[in-house]
Order: C-alpha cells, then sequence, then structure tokens
DNA sequence: GCGAAGGGTTTTAACGTTCAAAAGGCCTGG
DNA sequence: CCAGGCCTTTTGAACGTTAAAACCCTTCGC
C-alpha cells in the first residue's frame, strides 16, 4: 500500500489540504465536528505526514547527531546503556538519534559541520569530552547546535551546554558506604593524573576519608591501564604494605573486578574480608561473584537533560549525582 | 553563515539551477568548462545539498533504522564493535544510522512501520533474531525492506536476506586449536537448549571433536545463564570429575571468564594447566590475565555484507567466518 | 543544402508539506 | 439590514531539489 498525502486526506475529507494539516499541527483551530471527520479520513487511509516534506519546509529535521566512539584501548561497557537512554529521550521530544563517525577530537569537526550543513541533523550530542575539548569551541563559532556529556575541565566559563555526573560525589558515596559497614582504611585504585575524571573521583574520595578522619597516607595506587591485571596488582600492592586496607574504591568495574580476583586469589572472601566498590554498574557488575558494589550513572536522567538542553538551545549546565548499587562485594564486613 | 543553494550557486555561476544539479549528480552530463565554473562556484559559497529537497525529490532518505537493543539480562559487550562497523559501512554508500526504541518482537513492528511511512528510514537492520523470528514475515508482508544479522534458525526458507557468523566453523577453529596445543580431553561450556546460537557453536565443537577422535561423553556442560559464577561453577564441576579436561570451549568471553577465575582459585595456571577460549572477542577477553583466547565476529565484514545486502535489495543469506584471536589462556600446555 | 542525430543546457513541473494572507461564514449590535 | 469582528477555511506561494521534456546549436550523412 502506498502511502497517503495530505491531499489524498483532504479529498477524502471533503476539506482543504491545509485544513488537515491544521488537524494535525493546530487542531484547536477547527471546529470540533471539521477535526473529527478529518480525523477519521487520516485514520481510514492511514496517513501519516512525510517527514522530509516537513523539514524541507520548516529547515527543522527533528534529527540529532551523535559520534558512535571508537576507542582504541579504552573499554566502553555502557555505551548500550547510554544510546537507549538516549534513544528514548529523543523519542519523547519526538527526535531521533543520528549514528555517524568521526575522527576523535576536532579533526572530526568537518564531518560534524557537513552533516549540519546537509541538514541531516539540527544538532549534535558530544560525548568522551576531553580537558579543554576543542570541539565545543569550533561548533558554537559555526553556530551548530551542540550538548556536551562531560564537562570541560578546568575552564571557568565553559563554550556550551552540558551534562555531567559528579564523579566526586560517587566516591563520597562509595566510602561512606565502606564507613557505615565498618571499614576504616579505605584505599583508592586511581588512574594516571591525565584524565579529568581520574582526578575528580580521587577528589571525592580524599575529602571524604579527611571528613570521616580516615587516613589516607599511601591508600591511593595508580593503575596504568584500565585491565584485570592492573587492578589486581595495585590490590596486591595495598594487601603487601604493612598497614593493609579493608575497604577499596576503584575507579572502574573493570579495576574493582580486578580487586576482586586478587582478593580471591589470596583466599579471602569479597565483602566479608574486604569490600570492593566500582564505578558505572557496567554489566560486569552483576555477573560478577559477589556481585559488585558500583555506582550507577543515572543514564536516564542525562540523556533526558542531554536532549531538553539541547533542543531548547539553554546554555544550561547540570551536574547529576549516581546512585550506590549495593551488591555481594560491600557485604557488611 | 546561511547555506547557499543550488539557486545562488547557479546565479553565481551564470548557468540554470539544473546544471549545477548535473554538476553534482551526473558530470559527465556538462563540458569541461561549465563543470569547471560550476565546481568554482559551488567551492567559493561552501554549498552543500540540502538531503532534505533532495529526500523530498527522490523519495530515499539514505538512513537506515537500527533498533538499539535493552536486553533485561543479557548483556551486549561487543555492541559499540558492531554500531561503529555499522556506522562505517553505511557511510562507505552515503547512507547513515537512525538509531531507535521499539518493543522486543512483534510487538515493535508498528514503530518500524511508523519509521518507514514517515519517511524517517528506508529501511531496516534487524538484530537479537530469535528462532522464527516473526518480524521477518510481518516486514515482508509490509514490503519494508530489511537484512537480518542472524539467520532464522530452522527454516528452509527464509523470508528475507541474512548475514551470520558461522558459530559452528567457530567452535571448531577454537576446538583444532586447543588439540594443536596438545589438549586431548577438551569440554564445551554451553547454554540453554532454547538458544539456537547456542546449538549452532555446540554442535561445532561435537562434531570437531568426533573428526579429530576426541571424547565428548560428560564434557558438556549447561550453564543456567550468562555469569562468571555459572562459568566457575561448570569449570569446577568438570575440574571434580573422574577424567577431568585440559581444555575448555566456551559459549561466551563471559563464561570463559568465568573458567579462568575457577582455575585460578585452585592454583592451576591458565594456558599452562588448561586451555580456555571464549566467544565474541569482547572488550573482557583483552583485559583479562592472562588475555583470552577468543572468537572474534568479523564486524566490518559483517556490516558490510548488512548493509550492501540491504542497499542493493538482493536475497542473498551470508555465512560468515569467525576468526581466532590467540591470547594467554592457550598458551602451548 | 537540408534533414537527422546528438551533445549540452534550460525550462517546466513536480515531490509533500507549512506559512502568510486572504476569503468566507456567522454572530452581534446598532 | 448592514457594518464590524471573530472564528474557520481556503488560496497561493514557497522550501530546495531532481526527472523529463524541450530547446538550441553543432556536426554529420547524403
Amino acid at each position: 500500500m502506498v502511502v497517503a498525502t495530505l491531499k489524498q486526506v483532504a479529498a477524502h475529507a471533503e476539506v482543504s489540504v491545509q485544513t488537515v494539516s491544521n488537524a494535525l499541527n493546530a487542531p484547536h483551530r477547527l471546529r470540533p465536528d471539521t477535526l473529527a471527520r478529518v480525523n477519521a479520513s487520516i485514520e481510514l487511509l492511514n496517513y501519516r505526514p512525510n517527514r522530509n516534506a516537513r523539514s524541507l519546509r520548516t529547515s527543522a529535521v527533528e534529527l540529532i547527531g551523535y559520534c558512535v566512539p571508537s576507542w582504541p584501548n579504552q573499554t566502553h561497557l555502557v555505551m548500550d546503556q547510554f544510546l537507549h537512554a538516549l534513544c528514548a529521550a529523543a523519542e519523547r521530544t519526538g527526535r531521533h538519534i543520528l549514528l555517524f563517525t568521526a575522527p576523535p577530537g576536532v579533526e572530526g569537526m568537518p564531518v560534524y559541520d557537513d552533516l549540519h550543513a546537509r541538514r541531516l541533523v539540527d544538532g549534535f550530542v558530544l560525548s568522551q569530552t576531553e580537558t579543554r575539548d576543542p570541539r565545543h569551541g569550533w561548533l558554537k563559532e559555526k553556530k551548530i547546535p551542540f550538548v556536551s556529556f562531560g564537562r570541560v575541565w578546568k575552564e571557568s566559563t565553559q563554550p556550551g551546554a552540558w551534562v555531567d555526573v559528579d564523579g566526586a560525589a560517587g566516591s563520597a558515596l562509595a566510602v561512606r558506604h565502606l564507613y557505615e559497614t565498618g571499614r576504616r582504611r579505605i584505599a583508592f585504585l586511581s588512574w594516571p593524573k591525565t584524565s579529568g575524571l581520574a582526578e575528580d573521583r580521587l577528589d571525592g574520595w580524599r575529602s571524604t576519608c579527611a571528613e570521616l578522619g580516615l587516613p589516607t597516607a599511601g591508600l591511593a595506587v595508580r593503575c596504568r591501564e584500565d585491565t584485570f591485571a592492573e587492578g589486581a596488582r595495585a590490590t596486591a600492592h595495598l594487601l603487601d604494605s604493612p598497614e593493609p586496607p579493608d575497604g577499596i574504591v576503584a575507579l572502574s568495574d573493570i579495576l574493582a573486578l580486578g580487586a576482586l580476583r586478587e582478593l580471591t586469589r589470596r583466599n579471602l572472601t569479597p565483602g566479608r574480608d574486604l569490600g570492593v566498590t566500582g564505578f558505572d554498574d557496567s554489566p560486569l557488575a552483576d555477573v560478577a561473584a559477589p556481585g559488585l558494589t558500583t555506582l550507577r550513572q543515572p543514564m536516564d536522567e542525562i540523556a533526558t537533560h542531554l536532549i531538553t538542553t539541547l533542543t531548547t538551545q539553554s546554555h544550561a549546565a547540570h551536574l547529576l549525582h549516581p546512585t550506590l548499587v549495593v551488591r555481594g562485594s560491600t557485604a557488611p564486613g
């Protein structure tokens, strides 16, 4: 069956084309009986507005671009959660997500420009934000709408709107939870200093420990990369120290699982002998045994804020809070 | 800067609008000097064709729909790889991927229909195919173009085109690799019988063992779910049997990692004492220690076939072969 | 020298929708 | 009975592009 057009619906309902258009976009303008008649015809002919014609006329495509990241060495285990949430949020406003690939950083900007100039998308959601991300200024200068998932760190004035999750608050939650389950020496597994994300989460651990009067000296370990082996190595290092910790807050689920593995290897029981927490609530946290206590990013909230910020063109900043998902790895000690 | 239109380029190059259009879509029709003049104007005015106008006229949007899956209990660790490959393949033909959400199974079909009827997409890539997937027949009846990632199992005549990876061939590769590294009792960690995927991979293990004269009796274990704990439990069960295996082919990387964990717990060294392989080459395989030997899905090839099959509307079937990625977990025993 | 053929370019007419403005209908009040 | 105003509906044009036909000019064959 070929799709019906406005014209055909109009002919069937014996009104003008514009009236049918109004029935869809401004029903209050129609007399109730006309509206009913038109709607009946719409229903009967199974009419669906042609999005291309609409976009051509209104010059708004209701499509949001998202560059699908390809990390050579970093794993992104929660990308499916993020995309699902982003899609759902977009659909709640009648929009959709258009995926594309582009070189990382500022080299990719011509691709963004092209997509926007050719009217494939109205704007962009950026992720994988880096310190002083050059993409922000570029897009702003070209007047291309965008919103960033992730703060542009260390900048007092942001060139654009952003949404982010408070990593420090996340660490604070983890530390307090470990404290409440009886731990008093809480270590932190981190990454190299180059990552703004890592510093944020590390700061939260440090300040919360200070507030609770807990020691931090010698309890922060930097892992070289995000692997099980590095998490295990760092944990081994901590456990072999004169004063081993009784709790570990890890910067990622992967490091945390590495920690769990090291505990198991030493015949220590995670949760009982030592509390361990991860970050991001990746699928791994659930399939691990014991389940990994971790900090869940509020994906739906993030996505909703991203979409509304982008579509209302507001220059807002949203700092959201992660929530603690408690599983076996922090069973009361 | 407001984007230029064909009209403006035409005025600038002192030709008609259609000539500019031809310069882009059928340059051979123009006299070389005209073409050069038009191209110069295009360049100068930074002209980009408006996709909406084009689509309206040609009724082809060059967008492919993909329903972003949300598995309640199954993890999909290679989705980012898949999406990246799919995007890249689409872009190679000037197309893009449009993401959307829909209820699983046949309940979601009205969403597909709507997207197609409103001309947001030309067709769909389906994934998460199930046994006798009802979506295929539904789409075929509505004449909505689609291609499926995953066979509709056990059907002799498929209602549509598909691309899939030969799981049996994958298992065969794993078994032979373990055989060549000296293992002679090779077990298989599987899932419940309900999964066509699992049966395919299991069959490959069984037949290859038969070919090599290896035993299979008592060496296939079904895991209840895809978790580390189940993988570990099954492995423990195997190791405790009177004749323990010296190799394990697991249906998934997660089960394989569960197996590795159980080995470590028993102070066995994966790779030296027992060879273990996984499936799918998820990021975990690389971050595990030792690295997990696993079967990589040829994502780029899959994506390329999906896109070309969909866009050429051919009724083709492509069965692709996984490749073995050897890491430490099968170091020669 | 004239019709045919053909390459190159322009003209005309859509594609399906919405915007702006005009037209029509109906009621109210004088 | 008509002017004025409000509410509903129609008309005309436009969004930017491409397909098809028409047109012009040159070249070719006889």
